[in-house]
DNA sequence: ACCATAGGCAAGCGACGGCTTGCCTATCAA
DNA sequence: TTGATAGGCAAGCCGTCGCTTGCCTATGGT
């Protein structure tokens, strides 16, 4: 199943896994877990976690890399692009 | 419910709805219906694209406006600079 | 070799989303 | 007033999503 960048946008978890590699980038899946959880309360499985990983990584949002037994997320924001691109969003937002 | 921009956005017939009415702004439902159906062959019902219009306005992406029996629709881009405030975009995209 | 650590695979369940169907309301024209 | 046009409400079906549970693989330390 091909994963676009909306279906992997619409989860707040998902959300929130971008925000915590965005200020923190390079995490791993136990790492990303534990922040969630302390930061946010998320009580999540690390199978959930892996699995929302697995959606950001398909649809290009997030990159891996693996060294040893360990593999290290981040953050790639450059597919969000493709919004702007197709619906050009005001420089302002004064109503 | 509350409908988030991503939950809108999270469906390819709402984004060619925006696309639409993007394209040329003020349609009715019903217009919308035959628009879609010409150029993109889709085949929904009315009900169909009324309920994802209802979508789009309760996330702030369509404004509506009643005239008589007419309701004319337009896109409101502004809600989508959500997405680039919470995840800075980078100007360019060279690999 | 042994065991703990970091992660993956797959089945199953409950809930929600998209779409249809059927019927109803409101506005305009004759 | 009658009928046609533009749209709304609500129930129901089916597929998909998010999450858990259980088990398996692989790497590293001692």
């Amino acid at each position: 199943m091909v994963v676009t960048i909306f279906r992997a946008l619409d989860d707040e978890t998902r959300r929130l896994v971008l925000d915590e590699l965005a200020s923190r980038d390079g995490q791993t899946l136990f790492e990303i877990c534990s922040t969630l959880a302390t930061r946010h309360g998320l009580s999540l499985t690390r199978q959930a976690i892996s699995q929302h990983l697995g959606v950001l990584e398909e649809a290009g949002l997030v990159m891996t890399e693996r060294r040893g037994r360990s593999k290290f997320h981040y953050f790639n924001p450059a597919p969000l692009a493709e919004i702007t691109r197709r619906w050009p969003i005001p420089e302002r937002t004064d109503p």
